[in-house]
DNA sequence: ATGAAAGCGCTAACAT
DNA sequence: ATGTTAGCGCTTTCAT
């Protein structure tokens, strides 16, 4: 046979996940090299200690082989990972939460941050009711720290997994006694910008839309009914429909206070999805957008400028948020104390609300 | 969406990167327990060979102590690898793509897919032009093999990657002298359906939405075309506007055909994020959608449901798409061939072309 | 400038 | 049933 001298035991290929076997190590480039793998080794990784030369020379049989090094053994000598698991929750039952496009293009923003200080990303969706289990691939040694987008109502088990030291950034509300770290909108300031903004276009009687349970949804009420107070107005002016992320129940729930004669001039959704999902059922039942009710929606997803009419939204610094996410986690990583970020919304006016 | 990666920095390999120092090994549990390495990895790993008691023991103290095996070393002596890489293009220019929901939602089927059979989901984004770096993650070693979400332009760098022996599985069409496995929707078939179903609505003068120098809107507008001419209608009955999926320009390009006073009844778009773009345009142009103008869009996001009017369009089987890829890659992986699968499309009739 | 050798944390023969 | 031992493919002293 003319397998290369040293062949390794026969190894029978097992199914699936088994490594290409026959795969170049740098043993074989060594031997093919005609030197050590110390010095294949040190070539490949740009050691001034090897001859111009001889590098060269083995860098490029290197390349003409395809050879590829092995990652696991170079982590595993190097004490080294470069890899970063960014968790998604589902909610079980709608499984909304990680189709809402919000959600899916922090994803990209993430993917984007971390491919460009070297890290590898590894994704993975778990059940928004067991975010403990969030750590499993920090546990597990796969991934150097975890990125959780969204924190739903798992507060405590997330204080819970910090306390375990597990290195952890949390796409959320900034909440009182949190031991992990959280970035986020300016969930108060959105909501208050929304607010102000319809107050101004004359608007008295408010529609919110949103997950009031969830840290996020509730502190834009707040922000929102500040500004009612503020403007003199009654709590009452607002009707919370506590619809979650749910696009179709928010419909039936508009739908319903319609039919039932309750008026209003004004929705505030706690997302774009809520926001363009509920204009149809306003015009069904003959309202015009803006000029009977005007809607503001939160996100500002790329869909907004799309809808009809364009929407009025509270941008979420996406691109930022990833960053800024990916630095507070490699800063919790190396140990160090990483707080809270707050990251500023922006009101963008459009068609939706001018009236 | 985020801002197009920058070229990744050579990676300073700050100290963020180290594992946590003081992690607990299978040594350090073996002394506790005052057994073997060999054992605390057999209960570990629930072999019958030690004592169920022992192996509670075992087990318990490792939970107890919050030790968790290092992936890297395990792999490295297993020759295992359980990561699918899976790499997302994005257009340079527009960026467009990734943040069309339907290759995100495809992003959330794979993860689906990928959890269910215990891989785990490298996810990556890459410049569509440069499609050939997509194998770069096999070639570190990192992953085992690569889904690739969109094939764009790229068929022969394709097929060069598989000629390397790279395991690749990509989402699109069926091409000719095609050596790597695709797994796709039925897009001639759609095209037909779309078409099919406009012309028995009356529709007689249409407008193509799409970018036809991909293989898959290319399908879909032979689909089109050939119903155009089983119905007996002229090839001119349909006028092609290469926007590709840039929904800014799908308007710009639909608001100026009908200031030039062209008239048609009926658009086929390759997205739903075109197809209710261009529904505002419509309207602003005095085009009732469907009266005047029947739309029908492609994917079923499920936006479309949402849409006003709401959207007919081309179902693609997004669950069914992320396992079949996987299934797909995993053959490719253990070696054995995995022909290319085309997945039955289904027109779902929404108000959007019932007129 | 290059090589020999040790060992990263784990698993699996092969003992016992 | 448990321990001993030999590596998995790499990087890095320490020699030469």
């Amino acid at each position: 046979m003319s397998l290369p001298p040293a062949a390794p035991e026969s190894d029978p290929p097992g199914p699936g996940t088994q490594t290409r076997p026959g795969r170049l190590q740098m043993a074989d480039i060594a031997r093919i090299a005609g030197v050590s793998v110390a010095t294949v080794s040190r070539a490949l990784n740009g050691s001034t200690e090897v001859s111009a030369a001889t590098r060269q020379r083995i860098t490029e049989l290197a390349r003409s082989l395809n050879y590829t090094i092995n990652i696991s053994a170079k982590n595993l000598r190097l004490r080294h990972n470069r890899t970063v698991a960014v968790v998604i929750p589902y909610d079980r039952q709608t499984r909304l939460h990680v189709s809402d496009p919000f959600f899916l293009s922090m994803l990209g923003s993430l993917a984007d941050a971390l491919t460009d200080r070297g890290y590898d990303m590894l994704v993975s969706r778990i059940d928004a009711d067991q975010l403990e289990n969030a750590s499993l691939s920090y546990d597990s040694g796969t991934a150097l720290g975890i990125i959780l987008i969204g924190q739903w109502h798992s507060h405590d088990q997330l204080n819970r997994l910090a306390d375990q030291g597990v290195p952890l950034v949390v796409w959320g509300a900034q909440l009182p006694q949190q031991r992990y770290c959280s970035v986020g909108g300016d969930n108060l300031g959105g909501g208050r910008l929304a607010t102000r903004h319809l107050i101004e276009r004359g608007c008295r009687r408010f529609v919110f839309l949103g997950d009031p349970t969830t840290p996020e949804s509730a502190l834009r009420l707040r922000g929102h009914q500040h500004e009612l107070a503020e403007a003199g107005l009654e709590p009452e002016a607002c009707r919370v429909l506590a619809v979650g992320f749910d696009a179709a129940r928010a419909r039936t729930e508009v739908g319903r206070l319609l039919e039932q004669g309750v008026d209003f001039d004004a929705v505030v959704a706690c997302s774009d999805v809520l926001a363009t999902a509920v204009v149809p059922v306003l015009r069904l039942h003959g309202r015009e957008v803006p000029r009977d009710v005007a809607v503001v929606g939160y996100d500002d997803i790329e869909w907004a400028s799309h809808a009809d009419p364009p929407l009025t939204t509270v941008r979420q610094p996406v691109a930022r948020a990833g960053i800024e996410m990916v630095e507070a986690l490699l800063e919790r990583v190396a140990g160090r104390d990483a707080p809270p970020r707050t990251l500023p919304v922006e009101l963008v006016v459009r068609q939706s609300s001018m009236r």
